[in-house]
RNA sequence: GGUGCGGUAGUUCAGCUGGUUAGAAUAUCGGCCUGUCACGCCGGGGGUCGCGGGUUCGAAUCCCGUCCGCACCGCCA
C-alpha cells in the first residue's frame, strides 16, 4: 500500500494517527536543525517535519531530495506548534519516521506553483508538469464536472448517448476536412468529422428520438484562442420537435449548468432575430451585457455637403455614456483603432455632447449645433455622452462599428466577467451569397430547413429565405447553434440543387441520406454546443486551450509530442502513398 | 495568405537614441540557521542576446532575410 491518506485530508482530529503519505515535494525549508517538507498531491499539501528526533539515516536520505521528487513518508500526525491558517491541513504535521524515494525528479524547467514563473510556450512543452499546477488542474476538474452534469441532465430526459464514427467521408461543403489515408483501399481517404451531423439525423430516422454525444470534432482551419483543430461538442438531436422544443430544452440545460456549476440562476433567454442583431449590434453574436446599440442616421446626416457621408450607403452612430470627457488623444487612439487593418475603417466621426449643452464634433464645419442636436436625439445621447459615427457600405460598416462598440465596452468597463447575458439569435438566413464561388452556400449547413412561410422565395429571392436556425450566444461568444432539419427528400434535393450540386454529386455524397428520407423520416431538429468554449467561459478564461488537457498551438502543433510529424517510408508504402511536396 | 507584438541566464523580464566585463528577480548549487510555511542571511555557478546575412572601427541594440511563439484579419457549412 502506497498511502493510507491523501495529502489533503489530515486534520487535528487525526492527531496520533500513524499515516503513510505519498506525493510530490512541493518545497523544502531547511532551518538548520530541522527541515520542513511540503508534500503535495492532487488533494492538497501536508507538512512533513524532520528534526533531531528523526532517525539519522532518514535525515541523511532527506538531503538528496529536491522539488518534484515523488516520495513516500511514514510517520505520525501531530498538532503543529505554529499553525498555518491558510491551508486546510495547516493545523497538523507529520513527524516522519521513514521515507522512501519512489521517483527522483530533475529540476523542473518552471516552478510548479499557482503563480508559475513559466510562460505559455514552456508550459505547453512540459504540459504534464503544467497540469500539476492547481489552477490548470482545477480547470480540468471543472470540465469533468460539467460533462458529468450534462450527461446526467440529458440522460434524465431520455437522450441516448450514441457514439458515431470518427472515420467518415469527406464533403466539399463547410470547413476543410482532416483526412486519413486508407491502407486497404488504395488511394482513398477517410475524413474526420466536422460534426456528426448526418449520423445524428440518421439516428432520428432510426427512431432513437433523442440523441446526444459529447464528441470530438475536427476542422482543418486556422486557429485562434477559441478555436482548436480538434474540439469537443455537446451534440444533440431530437425527433418530433419544432424549434421551440429544442430552444426550451437546451435553454434548460444551459440554466442547469449555470445553476449547478456556478450557482447562478439565469432569467429566460431573450430571442433576437438575426436581422435585428445585425441592425442593432452589427453582429450575429452580440454581447448584450451592455447597450450602446446602433443608430442608423443615414437619412438624417446626408445632404449637408459632407462628401464622405453623402457618398456613404450607411451611416451609423453609437452613444458612449459619460464619455464626452474623452481627450483628443483618446479619440485619436479610437480612430487609429478602427483604422487598423483588422477593422479597416477609413476614419471616425465623433460628437461630444458637453455637460453645458454645447457640442464639439470632428465635423463642425458641416454641421451646426442644431444639426448635432438632431444627431444626439437620434442616438439617445444626453449631455456628457460621446457619439461615435462610422460610414461606408452597410455590411462593412456594421462589422467595423461592432468592433468599435466592443472596444468602447472594454474601455468603459461594461463587460463584467461575472455577468452572463445569454440570448438566442434566431431566423438566420438560409443561404449566403459566395462571391468566390459565384453561388449561394448554406449559412448553417445544407440540411437546414427553410421557414415554411419563406418557401416561395426559394425560387425568386433565395438570399431572403430565412431558416429555422438558431444560435445560443453568451456575452458575445457563440456557444452553440442548430436548426430544424429538412426531412423530405424532395426539398433536400432542391437544396442541393440551389447549392450548386449536380444530381450526381448530391447522390454520390449524400445518397445514403436521401434514401434514408424515403423510409419514413420523422421531423427532427438539433443543436450543438461548443463544450470547450462553455468550459472556458465557466472558468472565466478567454482561451479554450486552458480547458483542454493537451491543446495544440497556433500552428496546429502539439509542441510536447511534436506532432504532426513525418512518417516512415514503410508506413507510406503500406498506404500506397508517395509524398512529394508542392513547390511554394 | 495578411497585420501587429514578442524571442536576452533553467524561467520571467530589463537593457535596444550602437561603445567597459550584458543585468534584476526567481530557480539552481554551497555555507549558516530548531517552528518555517513565498522562511531568512551570506556566497557561487549559470548567456550561441532565436538563426543567417549586411551596415559599422565596434551590433543584444540599426537594416534585410528567415524560423519560432502569441493576438487578430482572411478562413472556420
Amino acid at each position: 500500500m502506497y498511502r493510507t491518506h491523501t495529502c489533503g485530508e489530515l486534520r487535528l482530529e487525526h492527531q496520533g494517527t500513524e499515516t503513510t503519505l505519498a506525493g510530490w515535494i512541493q518545497r523544502k525549508r531547511e532551518l538548520g536543525g530541522m527541515t520542513f517538507v511540503d508534500l503535495r498531491d492532487r488533494y492538497g499539501i501536508t507538512q512533513l517535519v524532520f528534526d533531531e528526533n528523526t532517525a539519522p539515516e532518514v535525515n541523511e536520505k532527506l538531503k538528496g531530495l529536491g522539488r518534484e521528487f515523488v516520495i513516500q513518508a511514514k510517520g505520525s500526525v501531530r498538532e503543529r506548534s505554529s499553525k498555518n491558517k491558510n491551508i486546510p491541513t495547516g493545523e497538523v504535521e507529520i513527524e516522519v519516521k521513514e521515507i522512501q524515494i519512489l521517483s527522483p525528479s530533475a529540476v523542473p524547467p518552471f516552478t510548479i506553483e499557482d503563480e508559475s514563473d513559466g510562460g505559455d510556450e514552456i508550459r505547453m512543452k512540459y504540459r504534464y508538469l503544467d497540469l500539476r499546477r492547481n489552477p490548470v488542474r482545477e480547470n480540468m476538474i471543472l470540465r469533468s464536472k460539467m460533462a458529468h452534469a450534462i450527461r446526467s441532465y440529458l440522460n434524465d430526459k431520455e437522450f441516448i448517448e450514441t457514439e458515431t464514427p470518427v472515420l467518415i467521408k469527406s464533403t466539399p461543403e463547410g470547413a476543410r476536412d482532416f483526412v486519413v489515408p486508407s491502407r486497404m483501399n488504395a488511394g482513398e481517404f477517410y475524413a474526420l468529422p466536422q460534426s456528426p451531423q448526418v449520423f445524428k439525423q440518421l439516428l432520428m430516422i432510426a427512431g432513437f428520438d433523442r440523441y446526444y454525444q459529447i464528441v470530438k470534432c475536427f476542422r482543418d482551419e486556422d486557429l485562434r484562442a477559441d478555436r482548436q483543430p480538434e474540439f469537443t461538442q455537446i451534440d444533440c438531436e431530437m425527433a418530433f420537435v419544432d424549434q421551440e422544443d429544442v430552444l426550451s430544452n437546451f435553454e434548460g440545460l444551459t440554466k442547469h449548468l449555470f445553476e449547478t456549476m456556478k450557482g447562478i440562476s439565469l432569467k429566460d433567454f431573450p430571442r433576437m432575430p438575426y436581422a435585428e442583431a445585425m441592425e442593432k449590434y452589427g453582429s450575429d453574436k452580440p454581447d448584450i451585457r451592455f447597450g450602446m446599440t446602433f443608430n442608423d442616421i443615414t437619412a438624417l446626416v446626408k445632404g449637408k455637403d459632407f462628401k464622405i457621408f453623402d457618398d456613404a450607403e450607411y451611416i451609423v452612430g453609437i452613444t458612449a455614456k459619460g464619455a464626452a470627457s474623452y481627450s483628443r488623444k483618446q479619440l485619436d487612439a479610437l480612430t487609429k483603432y478602427v483604422q487598423r487593418p483588422q477593422v479597416g475603417a477609413k476614419g471616425m466621426v465623433y460628437v461630444k455632447c458637453n455637460e453645458d449643452g454645447t457640442f464639439k464634433s470632428s465635423v463642425d464645419k458641416f454641421y451646426d449645433a442644431e444639426e448635432l442636436q438632431k444627431w444626439a436625439a437620434s442616438c439617445n445621447a444626453e449631455a456628457g455622452d460621446l457619439i461615435l459615427v462610422l460610414s461606408g457600405d452597410k455590411a462593412t460598416t456594421q462589422v467595423q462599428m461592432c468592433e468599435l462598440r466592443l472596444e468602447m465596452g472594454r474601455q468603459l468597463e461594461l463587460m463584467d466577467k461575472n455577468i452572463f447575458s445569454p440570448l438566442w439569435v434566431v431566423d438566420f438566413p438560409l443561404l449566403e451569397w459566395d462571391d468566390e464561388l459565384n453561388r449561394y452556400h448554406a449559412m448553417h449547413h445544407p440540411f437546414t430547413a427553410p421557414k415554411p412561410e419563406d418557401l416561395d422565395l426559394l425560387k425568386t429571392a433565395p438570399g431572403e429565405v430565412r431558416a429555422n436556425a438558431y444560435d445560443l450566444v453568451i456575452n458575445g461568444v457563440e456557444i452553440g447553434g442548430g436548426s430544424v432539419r429538412i426531412f423530405d427528400s424532395e426539398l433536400q434535393s432542391k437544396m442541393f440543387d440551389l447549392l450548386g450540386f449536380t444530381k450526381e454529386e448530391a447522390e454520390a455524397q449524400f445518397g445514403f441520406l436521401m434514401s434514408a428520407f424515403k423510409y419514413g423520416a420523422p421531423p427532427h431538429a438539433g443543436i450543438a454546443f461548443g463544450f470547450d468554449r462553455l468550459a472556458s467561459m465557466f472558468a472565466g478564461l478567454n482561451s479554450i486551450r486552458d480547458v483542454i488537457a493537451f491543446p495544440k498551438n497556433n500552428s496546429g502543433r502539439d509542441v510536447m509530442i511534436d506532432s504532426p510529424s513525418q512518417i516512415a517510408d514503410a508506413q507510406l508504402d503500406e498506404l500506397n502513398l508517395k509524398v512529394e511536396l508542392k513547390e511554394k
